[in-house]
DNA sequence: CACACTTCGAGAATATCATTCTCCAAAATC
DNA sequence: GATTTTGGAGAATGATATTCTCGAAGTGTG
């Protein structure tokens, strides 16, 4: 399955079922449950609409449905692919509007959480419940549908680290899924529960988060020295275990 | 066929006796619900069981299934709540045999990383794919579900900060939400995609993230001064939009 | 002990979906 | 025009959660 990670999973595999020349047709057949998909998950902010509903809705046809989808799961990674790959667009878009790289990054961060909390009802949801569910039915495809997103955010790293603005030991790509997983979960986690008065994280937190942690700057330069990290510990049958950092 | 013992004077402790016995049966039987589902999440790997095995491998009938619980999602609430409870306790128990506040969090943070990533057939399994889907479907419960864990980790931190060890800023109930769910999702994201040979996240990198965030002390001390952090925004249409900085 | 009352077991009955399958017609291909 | 492919309509299947029905066993009360 290792093909190109560039664009379309889905598209590729959904097409590909279709033998000849007839793709365009089978493309528009795709591009109809998609729509139906999407305008359901839109109305109802979720992703329990049954299978039934997008093939009414698309004016299709059951058969054809399963013929263009392996399944439901196909249909919603395929949904999920789509509005990764728009926020890619969308945040090195917002980010080529700035030249010094970490401001770049700050914008690509605040963009980020904002596009995971909108409401599910919004055009391209990021984020509604098939997500974390599918991370963990099929984790790699999951990840092709992160590639984009976490490309975009490598590139933003790299940028800064060449610029000198990282810290000296950041891993570009390593790093980039580390801010992607946290922004987008902690915007996420904050779903105002129907009644009760949240106070939910802001943009400003979390990148200040992504960017300072939580250790003041005079700490942590005292501390890259002398702190003998984890030095002794005796846990037995603890699944704690790391090799200590000299 | 048990026959009323006719001893005289227990009116009052009978009745007293009767209700606080059945109490008790009532919550055994919880019990076994809970420990039998226990028993096949771990077998399973997964929450896939049906509420039929659970009934079965606990011995006990539907209707007393649905008598005790509101349906299987209370049933996965309970669980949850109870593996976040125990995951607390021990986080509670691995930092209490330190003595720096920065090393307490240190040992927090790592623990729950470990833990977050353990197999699914561990004992209590923290994170199974159940946990995101009550996330979405009933925010609230999982808010409470969460609240030792975040407690334990916010104690740590107002520790913390009155030794001064954090970032003057930081107000220790939200930097652990933020904590808590960077790393726990942190460590749930590189779930072993079944071919693929992939280099998850380590626990020590989520930790030095959680720490010190990307952006160098130096660049950090530098940026603190000049760098108009979100000072002033006006969010319209939009939801990213803020003046650049010159 | 006999009666009312609560608590459950066994399992049938429903309801909801995803997924398949069957039959058939229209469209494309040769 | 014949054959193959594609697609529509919708019934059939299968897996589950959830309810419902019927009693039986247990418990407190006179």
């Amino acid at each position: 399955m290792g093909s190109a990670t560039e664009e379309p999973g889905w598209k590729q595999r959904a097409v590909e079922r279709s033998t000849q020349a007839a793709k365009i047709r089978a493309g528009q057949r795709v591009e109809r449950f998609l729509d139906a998909a999407q305008v359901l998950m839109s109305e109802k902010g979720t992703t329990d609409f049954t299978v039934q509903e997008v093939v009414d809705h698309s004016r299709q046809s059951l058969r054809s449905f399963y013929l263009h989808f392996d399944g439901k799961h196909e249909l919603l990674l395929a949904l999920f692919e789509d509005a990764l790959g728009h926020t890619a667009q969308r945040i090195r878009a917002a980010a080529s509007e700035h030249t010094d790289p970490l401001e770049r990054l700050e914008v690509a961060v605040r963009l980020l959480f904002e596009l995971s909390r909108v409401s599910p009802t919004a055009q391209r949801p990021l984020f509604t419940d098939f997500a974390p569910r599918l991370l963990v039915s099929h984790p790699a495809e999951v990840k092709t549908a992160h590639a984009p997103l976490l490309t975009a955010l490598a590139e933003l790293l790299t940028d800064a680290a060449q610029a000198g603005l990282l810290r000296a030991d950041v891993r570009p790509r390593r790093m980039a899924a580390l801010i992607m997983q946290t922004v987008m979960f902690n915007a996420q986690s904050n779903r105002r529960g129907d009644n009760e008065p949240t106070h939910p994280l802001t943009a400003d937190e979390v990148w200040t988060f992504c960017a300072h942690g939580f250790v003041p700057e005079d700490v942590a330069l005292r501390a890259t020295g002398n702190r003998a990290m984890s030095a002794a510990r005796g846990q037995r049958g603890d699944p704690l275990r790391w090799p200590q950092s000299p």
